[in-house]
DNA sequence: TTGTAAGCGTTATCAT
DNA sequence: ATGATAACGCTTACAA
């Protein structure tokens, strides 16, 4: 049969194929694969014959046939929560330019919100060396089977796992800190507003958020408040509180966009913040320096999270190393004033 | 030779191939092919052996070898000159789920501000069965190249070229739109910040400008002043242009992020927004209703275009429509204060 | 219903 | 320096 001719949905290429090169230039297929590789080991006078032929057909070596040979793809995928936001596209963004770099490309798969199907999962794995794998998008068994199979692996914002790699930031001892600086502008009822139970980086906040209130004595005034990571569900959740009859008087955002919503709700309300309301947010997304008021929140170095990730990789598929690596990248306290300080513009 | 197992920087997996379950279930690979994709042709009894073969194997078919044979890859590459901000994310948040609501994974590049080497994109287009361009991180020789090989294109934010779809969404009518609001506010100083040269999208945004200029009989004010598209990039444009003895009484950014730029510019120097300076974006990311002041702006289904430019190219790539079809998105002006309108909150 | 065998396009090992 | 040729892991005519 003839798979590139046959009928159906495949794309036929009209790409010359190594045995054309061949026979146009009057030599074995073995010969244009040394051309292309290792110029050098091949007469210059044929070499030359075999440029000219490849290049009047345009050729170029097929990935498929040259990745089936090899044992590898030259490629490396990354799987996320959501597409969502400037935190993927930041990590994104770290982590497709050190992966070019690598000379690798990037395979992007989103789980959007629920796990990942083990499917998914495994057929992606598939196409490449390696993958990274953020935040809970993937079950530890699969992770573990992952492993099995001998495909390397690092978790992102997702604590280390058996021998797979990790990089994270960290996230508890900040969190305590800016809890701490809430405290200390008065405020007794904070309110933490994301989903400990839906993702490593959320539960470390909440127990910086615990820590903090037991450092300084206190009792939180309430249990989590579960919430997506978007602006209307910051946006829903902080009504659900701000409605009540105990209202809090501080809202610790699992990240800006929460934050952001939750600025909405407090405006829908009449609300003044941080005047009745104190809003904190976490990433310090451009915007947040913009905001009315000015967002205090943690910088994290979303671009350098995605960076580090695509190195140990590289280090894992080239066996550059071997014992599992597990990074915390520094976070930052960022003071403005949407936590009641009287902020320089 | 066994690839495989050869030593070099390849990740040799433990999988189990096609034979080895054939072996095991004392069939012929035939029969376990038949199996895993057309499993009513295959003898109910015989099926149940090959399946649990496969499963005590933990067998996986191949891609590699399944795309070798069929001549696809189920898989689909987009080009981003530039992965960093919200107009990026929406855009491949739609691709991506549409594309893998369709079976297909998806590949990213990006160009990083400049256009792609050569190289880069043709070895992109030799792992897919289809590719989507943006903007202008192509040239248009190599579009065309594209084209002659065979490899389905579709350009997204960039006008149609030859026998490629396209998607964009509407920029000239907004914009006029947009500036004629500000003309009716009485600004007569209007600068555009933005780089007409550099896409189609920003060329279509300054030629609405001009638009509504001539329209109320107005010469603009300014040449266009050239920008990135980050907060950084359209701060140091918007200063260059407030620090000049004839300052401008409006900015008209290419995007939000620009605008962002620009207000924290105008901050900077003391001038109060909108009196003093007008500032409109575009895009309308989700931040811009919480800056200070509220962003008038233009709103565009960024989402939207990712999903199209997965659904045109689906049916390019299955032959399911062969004329070429050119698609514009609706826009909207989104109205709030920092044109100088009062905005309700 | 099942098996045989010819591809798919490379790479790399042997010979020569 | 070059050529034959056996992998790589699968799909699918065609035969049986």
């Amino acid at each position: 049969m003839k798979a590139l001719t046959a009928p159906g949905a495949g794309g036929r290429r009209s790409t010359a194929t190594i045995y054309e090169v061949a026979e146009r230039a009057g030599v074995s297929i073995a010969t244009v694969s040394r051309v292309q590789r290792h110029a050098h080991l091949v007469a210059p006078e044929t070499r030359e014959r075999v440029q000219r032929a490849a290049h009047d057909l345009a050729y170029r070596p097929s990935r498929l046939g040259r990745s089936l040979a090899r044992g590898h793809h030259d490629s490396t995928g990354i799987v996320f929560p959501d597409l969502t936001g400037p935190y993927f596209s930041a990590v994104i963004l770290g982590y497709e330019e050190a992966s070019a770099r690598q000379g690798r490309s990037v395979l992007i798969l989103a789980t959007h919100g629920r796990s990942a199907s083990e499917e998914q999962v495994l057929d992606l794995a598939d196409r490449v060396d390696g993958l990274v794998l953020t935040g809970r998008t993937v079950p530890d068994h699969l992770v573990e089977e992952l492993g099995q199979r001998g495909v390397p692996v690092v978790l992102l914002a997702r604590p280390g796992h058996g021998a797979a790699d990790s990089v994270r930031a960290s996230n508890a001892p900040v969190a305590a800190e800016l809890v701490a600086h809430l405290l200390d502008h008065g405020r007794r009822r904070l309110a933490f507003v994301g989903d400990p139970d839906g993702s490593s980086d959320a539960a470390e906040r909440w127990s910086g958020f615990l820590q903090a209130h037991r450092a300084a004595g206190l009792a939180p005034a309430y249990a989590p408040t579960p919430s997506g990571y978007r602006e209307e569900d910051g946006r829903r959740a902080a009504l659900g509180l701000l409605r009540a009859g105990d209202r809090p008087d501080g809202i610790v955002a699992a990240n800006d966009e929460i934050a952001m919503g939750a600025l909405r709700a407090a405006r829908e309300l009449g609300l003044a913040v941080p005047d009745d309301l104190a809003v904190t947010g976490w990433d310090d997304i451009p915007a947040a320096a913009h905001l009315a008021p000015p967002l205090t929140t943690v910088r994290q170095p979303m671009v350098e999270l995605g960076r580090r990730a695509a190195v140990l990789l590289t280090e894992r598929i080239e066996r550059t190393r071997t014992d599992p690596r597990h990074e915390v990248l520094p976070t930052e306290l960022v003071v403005r004033s949407s936590c009641g300080c009287v902020h320089p513009t």
